[in-house]
DNA sequence: TACATAACAAACAGACTGTCTGTCAATAAT
DNA sequence: ATTATTGACAGACAGTCTGTTTGTTATGTA
């Protein structure tokens, strides 16, 4: 690492703090580049050198915010041997992540927005779908599972499910992950 | 109805049909209210004499779409008698709506940012969740389904996965709705 | 050392939203 | 019927905000 590319890197990350703090309380539209420059101490020249646009930077938030939640679904089914247990776990684990108001109002609300379809369903597949896909079929492969519709179309149900499990109650949410682990039994055998 | 009236609704009904069109090309954001004004033929004094601002103007046009797909719904299960292939009916017939281009752009990716966790939630509740509930809580009722998790947790689940339907393929989720049939007879007894 | 390139600074231009004042038709009051 | 008042809109305007552009400084390289 050169003395170039660590001070880019800590404009960089600088930025990518202030941004997801402004974005998680304020919302994207209401959050502007100015602000993000004064909390970041940065100034506008910096950001457009490393960022396209202002969508640009929400995307880096939002990768970093989709990596941490991927890994507290790691941390929470890395010892677990059954994989119906592993996708009940990860599927919980997930849900908390996301249901935090940071990520919720960033991820949840406004990233499909902000993004646009194609662009969100393509980070999103990358960091959150292929995991839960993979927890899928783990449990398809280890025929604990009978769904005859397969695991990917599974995959997609419950991250449908998951995600408006997090979009609502912000603490009130054990009936609806109780529920949804219910759903989950309900089709291993 | 007064001359003045019907003048105000042709303008109100002038506007919502431009804006409709526009956000559904082109997204929110990038539908500016010049565009909009120029479309439906009017001025921006008008715009601004009967919608608060331009969220104010797209929250009308998701009323009238939400409520176009609720009224495909009950067009779905009118004379459907048994609870749970009324659930069937009617969760296809609002995933077919959705999945248009217009209202998945307008109301599943644009709506929530746009309008804010709450009043989304609240708009999305009276207009297309309710009905929803409605069908879980009749199938329950009648005994049709093994859920202990309870009716309105059931809907909101499947709310979740009917909206992730329609927010992935386009044309090509005949697999991903006979999914969510598949998963709702796992659950009818 | 000389040169090239990357990282930033600062000013600026264009666009866009919402407001404000004014006008005109329509409805209500006397 | 005449006047007053309200509602529907027109048109100009101001403030804000994003992205660009030009310039400067620091860093890496030949």
């Amino acid at each position: 690492m050169t003395r170039n590319e660590l001070r880019a890197a800590n404009t960089k990350a600088r930025l990518v703090a202030a941004a997801r703090a402004l974005f998680a309380r304020d919302g994207y539209a209401q959050t502007g580049t100015e602000a993000i420059l004064a909390e970041a101490g940065v100034k506008r020249g910096a950001l457009y050198h490393h960022y396209r646009d202002k969508a640009d930077l929400f995307e880096a938030v939002c990768r970093e915010l989709a990596a941490e939640a991927a890994e507290a679904v790691r941390v929470a089914t890395d010892d677990v041997a059954d994989p119906i247990e592993a996708l009940e776990k990860g599927s919980v684990a997930w849900i908390d992540y996301m249901a935090r108001p940071e990520s919720r109002q960033i991820l949840v609300v406004d990233a499909p927005g902000v993004l646009g379809r194609e662009r969100w369903d393509a980070l999103d597949r990358e960091l959150s779908f292929d995991l839960l896909r993979a927890g899928t079929a783990a449990a398809a492969d280890a025929g604990a599972l009978r769904f005859a519709a397969g695991s990917e179309v599974l995959a997609v149900l419950l991250n449908g499910a998951m995600n408006q499990i997090a979009m609502r109650g912000g603490n009130d949410n054990a009936e609806l992950k109780s529920g949804l682990i219910e759903l989950l039994r309900a089709l291993a055998r």
